[in-house]
DNA sequence: CCGATACATAAGCATAGACTTATGTTAGTC
DNA sequence: GACTAACATAAGTCTATGCTTATGTATCGG
């Protein structure tokens, strides 16, 4: 996993959306291709590199594999993003408040 | 300028190379290619991406253009972000040391 | 154990993207 | 006003990538 992964994984609107889904809740294969008129292979293949990107995390059960949200590459992606914390004093107060929820 | 366009601007080795240079400070393109084995084109190219991507701002002087990061990818890319906030709390400790450093 | 289900993998194809050389344009220099 | 420097844009090429169909491999149900 390194940052090129991540962002170029990130980089496909459908990966997103199956991230964004992963998000709401885990999921296996199949119910993650409802709504998307995509075929099995390009689902597996999108997983294969949000996985590789250590963006999702795999759990195998049975003949279904459920993946979800894998925090690694988000806090990846979250240190490279704080290298360039100078650039954006102005959200200064929005991260306040997500601590407070954080700490609640 | 969208999520897609970060991320896809940000997936380049080469631009985010760019990117962290102007992170050091603002320089016109010719100066940003010092170092690089990249042809003026090339780097031009890569310049109208992050540009398009809302990543870098450009301001003419004469013949030449200076070009500097605009914080309002970064912004874009930190609101991403933080819509998954609940999946990185790991990270609070990090996050409190930020608002530290700011409030000074 | 046999068919069906839930995947992954392979191979082929078509488009996107990163690069090149060539050229255009504007601003400084003499 | 020619010449050069600092870019942008155009056009062509080659590789990467996202998709497809076809196939392989476990696992579950009857």
């Amino acid at each position: 996993m390194s940052e090129v992964d991540i962002f170029k994984a990130l980089a496909d609107p459908t990966r997103r959306a199956v991230f964004e889904r992963l998000a709401d809740g885990e999921k296996n294969a199949t119910e993650l291709r409802e709504g998307f008129s995509l075929s099995q292979p390009a689902m597996s293949q999108h997983l294969a590199v949000l996985r590789s990107a250590g963006l999702v995390a795999e759990q195998k059960s049975g003949r279904h594999v459920h993946y979800r949200v894998n925090p690694d590459g988000l806090a990846q992606l979250h240190q490279w993003l704080h290298r360039y914390r100078a650039f954006w004093p102005q959200r200064v107060d929005e991260l306040k408040q997500l601590l407070r929820e954080m700490d609640q």
